[in-house]
RNA sequence: AGGCGGAUAGCUCAGUCGGGAGAGCGCUGCCCUUACAAGGCAGAGGUCACAGGUUCAAUCCCUGUUCCGCCUACCA
């Protein structure tokens, strides 16, 4: 390709588009049932519909891609089942925002007209994030991109719900919930975040009914419920207080007088004033003991969290506080000024307390009670325990596992509806008739517009008791069961929702075609591997074990990576409002997807968040750029004949680079196994970068020239197949830049998409070359460092010589005379010896720079170190001789005294090094004299 | 409050067999050597958080301490 020659610099756009688009046109990511292949599947954690790629995607996504792109090569059938989440309380919150800038409001417009925005918006914006996710490079299935509220999933939803309730494992009932004033529905215990506040706790007199004079001290941290208190508990066994168990207490501020019980599990004998007031609707521990003593719950808010009248009235708060309408924190304020004009204020401390809020909007969450759906969890929660204990699912890394099974073994009911409109509507319906009678369903009914037919002119409202009793099914009921009425306006659905994760939770099999038995079921559940950030361990994965194993009788995956969180390079959380969200699309377009993949995997070490600095990125786009320019050095020097030839024939750097290159294939298969994408990645990094161009490109130089050479055509040989391996071992990684250039390359096949991955090749690993290679490399260097050292001009002659200890390393220092000079610049003299002393020496040294070095290659530098450490307490001989073989390295010089002393401070570094480097004849004499036996 | 993880070069981090302290980025010096200056070569820089212990030998194993992060639960 033209390109490749002419271009010094990658560019990656030209290049990313163009390829994308060829490899769908080909369908080469398209799975099918009948592929020979072992099945290997990973469902795809879908995105919100209407959200856009940030770089927690991008990280998620670039893990995936590079385990599918790899098993497919590896010749797999494999399945990337992509898909996007409708995203509830998310999505309708935006499209509510919209609403809100065009002065408008969802109420105003009705549930039906509402959902027609969002289905718009959704088809709008709803392909933003595949677009996006194919920018990335993901190679999904798109054929079969599913969507958690199209048809089909939305009949697993109803299948599944439906199957619950008919096995008692889902119930609707009044409970506390956790409820967002703002989004005004509730959510579950998961989706409300704690964060650490500064509030005050506020010590409040509740004087006996039958002695004004003596109170118990209760301490609160919300004052406002208090007007709802039913009950003040004390430890029945305090001394203090347990004679007043079975009195009243007057409630200040209301008219009320509430009993004083005893509950040893909600006092602590050893915390605070030793008295607790219990308040059930508004606090879930007192919510249960107000189960244990049978108290009434005075619910003090609606559902915007703002003071209700009525319940004022009902729980006979004093009508002078004007408390009505007013919300909580104004609420609040107000009492306690109450309070303390009536003295009844103890005293207000600092206390620190995690508030809840709302994950998605950020709300202070209020407990309240109201009539909800949930799942029955501990009949699901115990299998899916199993199934990670024995090992059928393995969490990645495994530090995960303790966290996962003690959230499982303490797991509360699932609160499953939301009171939005954006989701699955919960299948149930009730009859208003029957509802009626038993007065568990009250109709309201006002007129509407005129002009509208007689059946509509009236508009019914309806509220739902706790205890209606709803007709589950997975479509409209046409006759109730009881009353066996069966006109369909007399049946009214639950307006309810399901959460968000209902539907998320079916994801492994749903998408795959369930409740139909499809082939795709068969061939890819379980599915191989989940790849998932932290954050949604509990939201997604545990439901998707959950169901799962209750639907399919198996569960959803047989591994689950886990992969941290991406912070800045402060450590911070990104988030838009602190301004430090890097975005990945900008990253693309500055530095290439392949780069910004990259950095990706080479972060992605297990548990430590990664911290994303923007330097990592340009280092690993100049990798590109260098694996780039590696392409075109080749591409330019493939003119003329390439010639195979029998391994032992091979050059030097034949053999010692296709054992290197083995090494690589073997270690970074070893990695993506174990998923570590982080060692992989540096791996390849460092062979391509370090090895293949730093020493192999320079070593065959010479080689090329003559175009006809045997050595020339066996060094293309090699420098194709070995370049053309590296593109397929890198290309799971940067998957554009790798097909650009084996396009170039002489190939087979029609793209490295389906080219089989590297595997071992037993006759290319050469432990002779790797210790020849030391030994040159040994040798290269030194005489490098000692010329920068003594400021040696660049272009003049070195001489050095070497002194071998073995008979074999001076034949190989002899063969790899040419390489040395060549990558020593200038004209090097190799002098290979194996004695001491020589006087030959000191005359080649009569010129210029001399370099003299020992030269011990095959020392085995652990297994001496190792041996020393065991003898040196027994003080044998043997030690002396294995630290002197250590000292591998030395320089002698018949640099100027001069320069010598200028370089006084280097040269000590040296010497702790054991290299030695000398100003004088006599010097030199000595230390061979000193070496020679 | 409990649980988990982390602390190694200026920064970000590897170091899974207990024996060599490493990589990238940044920094310094020399080099535009015909693939690449987004480059090449060389170099500086570390009490492996602290204190004990086990061992011939500890960044690594054990105990304790300090600091940081996360998760879960919150005591009114």
């Amino acid at each position: 390709m033209s390109g490749l020659q002419l271009e010094k610099t990658y560019d990656p756009k030209q290049v990313e588009e163009r390829w994308y688009q060829v490899w769908i046109d080909r369908g080469y990511f398209h799975a099918s049932v009948t592929h020979p292949g072992q099945p290997y599947c990973i469902v795809i954690p879908p995105p919100n519909v209407t959200g856009s790629l940030h770089i927690g995607h991008a990280l998620n996504n670039t893990i995936q891609d590079i385990l599918i792109r790899w098993r497919r090569m590896q010749g797999r059938n494999v399945l990337w089942m992509p898909g996007t989440d409708h995203a509830g309380i998310a999505t309708q919150n935006v499209v509510e925002k919209q609403l809100m800038s065009e002065g408008t409001t969802r109420e105003a417009l009705g549930r039906e007209k509402f959902l027609e925005r969002v289905w718009e918006w959704k088809a709008k914006s709803g392909d933003t994030i595949v677009r996006q996710l194919q920018r990335l490079g993901a190679s999904c299935d798109w054929d079969r991109l599913r969507f958690t509220m199209d048809e089909g999933l939305s009949t697993a939803v109803r299948e599944v719900f439906v199957r619950l309730y008919e096995d008692g494992l889902i119930y609707r009932g009044e409970r506390l919930i956790n409820w967002c004033p703002r989004c005004l529905t509730a959510l579950s215990d998961i989706e409300v975040e704690h964060e650490d506040t500064r509030g005050k706790m506020y010590h409040i007199r509740y004087p006996l009914a039958d002695d004004p004079d003596t109170a118990l001290i209760v301490a609160t941290t919300r004052p406002e419920t208090m007007l709802g208190d039913t009950a003040v508990a004390v430890h029945p066994e305090d001394p203090r207080y347990r004679h007043l168990i079975g009195k009243t207490a007057r409630l200040p501020l209301t008219t009320r007088d509430i009993p004083i019980v005893g509950d040893a599990i909600l006092v602590d004998l050893k915390f605070g004033t030793g008295a607790v007031k219990i308040t059930p609707a508004h606090d879930f521990n007192d919510f249960e003991a107000g189960d244990r003593h049978n108290l009434a719950r005075i619910a003090l808010f609606d559902r915007h969290a703002r003071m209700d009248g009525f319940a004022l009235h009902e729980a006979q708060v004093d009508p002078s506080l004007n408390l009505a309408g007013k919300p909580v924190l104004q609420a609040r304020s107000i009492v306690v000024d109450a309070l303390r004009a009536r003295g009844l204020l103890v005293r207000v401390e600092d206390h620190k307390m995690a508030l809840g809020k709302c994950y998605r909007c950020k709300t202070v969450v209020e407990p309240h009670l109201s009539p909800q759906w949930f799942v029955k969890i501990r009949p699901l929660a115990e299998p899916a325990v199993k199934a990670v204990e024995e090992g059928r699912i393995r969490l990645i890394p495994e530090a995960w596992v303790n966290n996962y099974l003690g959230w499982m073994r303490d797991i509360k009911d699932w609160c499953i509806s939301r009171q939005i409109w954006w989701g699955h509507q919960i299948p149930a319906w009730y009859c208003i008739p029957c509802g009626q009678r038993a007065g568990t369903l009250i109709v309201t009914s006002r007129a509407v517009g005129s002009g509208e037919t007689l059946s509509s002119a009236w508009k019914r409202s309806i509220t739902l008791t706790p205890k209606a009793k709803p007709i589950v099914a997975k479509s409209a009921p046409a006759r109730c069961p009881d009353c066996k009425q069966s006109n369909p306006q007399d049946f009214y659905r639950d307006p309810d929702v399901l959460d968000t994760w209902f539907s998320s939770a079916l994801w492994p099999f749903s998408t795959l075609g369930w409740p139909e038995q499809t082939p795709e079921l068969k061939t890819f559940y379980p599915t191989s591997t989940l790849v998932t950030g932290l954050d949604i361990l509990f939201f997604w994965v545990a439901r998707m074990i959950m169901m799962g194993l209750k639907f399919m009788g198996d569960v959803p995956f047989r591994d689950v990576y886990i992969h941290a969180l991406v912070r800045d390079a402060e450590g911070q959380k990104m988030s838009k409002s602190k301004g430090n969200v890097v975005d990945p699309l900008h990253v693309m377009e500055q530095y290439g997807t392949d780069a910004l993949r990259f950095t990706l995997a080479s972060l992605a070490s297990p548990g430590r968040d990664i911290k994303l600095a923007e330097e990592r990125i340009e280092g690993y786009r100049n990798f590109a750029n260098k694996v780039w320019n590696a392409a075109r050095f080749i591409l330019l020097n493939l003119e003329g004949p390439r010639e195979q030839v029998h391994p032992s024939n091979r050059s030097f750097p034949d053999r010692w680079i296709l054992s290197r290159l083995n090494g690589t294939i073997r270690s970074v298969n070893q990695e993506l196994e174990a998923y570590r994408f982080d060692r992989a990645a540096s791996r390849l990094y460092h062979f391509i970068w370090h090895e293949y161009c730093d020493w192999y490109l320079e070593l065959i130089k010479p080689a090329l020239p003559d175009q006809n050479s045997p050595e020339a055509r066996r060094t293309r040989h090699t420098l194709v197949e070995t370049f053309e391996a590296i593109q397929r071992l890198l290309h799971p990684f940067m998957p554009f830049i790798t097909e650009e250039i084996w396009q170039a390359l002489p190939h087979e096949g029609e793209s490295v998409v389906i080219q089989p991955y590297p595997g071992e090749q037993p006759d290319w690993d050469s432990k002779d070359a790797e210790s020849a290679f030391s030994i040159l490399e040994q040798c290269v260097t030194t005489a490098r460092t000692a010329r920068v050292l003594l400021n040696y001009p660049p272009g003049k002659p070195v001489t050095f010589f070497a002194w071998v200890g073995h008979e074999r390393n001076g034949k190989i220092l002899e063969n790899l005379q040419g390489h040395v000079a060549h990558l020593g610049r200038g004209a090097v003299q190799v002098i290979p010896v194996d004695r001491w002393p020589s006087s030959n020496l000191l005359r080649l040294a009569a010129e210029g720079l001399t370099v003299g070095m020992v030269v011990e290659g095959d020392v085995d530098l652990q297994k001496a170190l190792a041996l020393i450490g065991r003898q040196r307490e027994e003080g044998a001989a043997e030690v002396q001789r294995l630290e002197a073989k250590l000292e591998n390295v030395e320089f002698a010089s018949k640099a100027p005294p001069d320069v010598v002393a200028e370089h006084q401070e280097r040269l000590k570094v040296l010497q702790r090094d054991q290299a030695i480097l000398l100003s004088s004849e006599e010097q030199l004499r000595e230390i061979m004299r000193q070496r020679s036996p």
